[in-house]
DNA sequence: TAAATATATGAATACGTATTCATATAATTG
DNA sequence: CAATTATATGAATACGTATTCATATATTTA
C-alpha cells in the first residue's frame, strides 16, 4: 500500500499548531497572506513557509491578485476532516461499558 | 482556542506511516500487539512505543486477554476519519475550473 | 518454581523539521 | 525609475522524535 505514505504525509502535516491555524484561516476562502498571519499571529515569512508545504501537496492553492497572494482549501477532503474534528471535539469523552 | 494544540497532536500522530499502518490494523478490533506487529511488518518493540503514545491520547484503548494485550480504535471520529480519507484517496484530482 | 511467551520500557542515536533572520523577487504607486 | 508593499526563499539553529537494542515486567505452562 504505497498510499499509505501519502496519506500519513497529509495528516503530518496536518499536525502542527501553526500550520493548522494558518489552514482553519484557508478556510474562511481566499486569503492574503499577510491576513493570515496576522490572524493566526505569526510571521508572514513563517505562514509562507508552511503555505508552501501546503501548497506542495495540494492541500491549498494560491491565486494572485495584484501584490497579493490568496490561499484557499484545495481539496475538500481536508475541509470535511478539518469540520468534523473541530465540531466533535467538544464533546465528552465517552464512557466505554466493559461486557461482563 | 487551546484545543487546537490537542487537534494537532491527533493529527501528528496521525502523521507517521508506521503509526498510521499501526492503527489500520487496529481498526479490525481488538488485535494483539504480535500481531499487529507481523502484519504491519514492524519489530514488536515499535508497535508498543507507538501504541504507548496513541493510548495515551485516547486514539487506542488496550484490554489484557491472557498474556496477550488486545488493542483497539477508542475513537469514532478517527475510525471516520481514517475511513473517509482511505476512501477518498483514491480518487482522481478534481480539475479545478476557473471562471474566465 | 523455572522456563517460555508476550509486551513494555529506557537509553542512545540519527534524522527531520519548525522557527528566525536576512535577503530576494514581484507588483504597485509616486 | 525609485520607493514601497507583499510574498517568497535560503541558511542556520534548536528541538523533537522515530527507530533500534538491551533489558524489564507480566502471564501462562511444564
Amino acid at each position: 500500500m504505497e498510499q499509505l505514505h501519502e496519506l500519513a504525509e497529509i495528516f503530518r502535516l496536518l499536525g502542527d499548531p501553526s500550520r493548522l491555524r494558518v489552514l482553519i484561516e484557508c478556510r474562511r476562502g481566499p486569503t492574503p497572506v499577510g491576513e493570515i498571519a496576522e490572524t493566526a499571529g505569526l510571521s508572514p515569512s513563517l505562514v509562507s513557509h508552511h503555505l508552501r508545504l501546503l501548497r506542495a501537496t495540494r492541500i491549498v492553492r494560491a491565486e494572485r491578485r495584484g501584490r497579493h497572494v490568496l490561499y484557499s482549501l484545495d481539496s475538500h477532503h481536508i475541509d470535511r476532516v478539518l469540520t468534523d474534528m473541530l465540531d466533535h471535539l467538544g464533546e465528552p469523552t465517552e464512557i466505554t461499558e466493559v461486557a461482563p
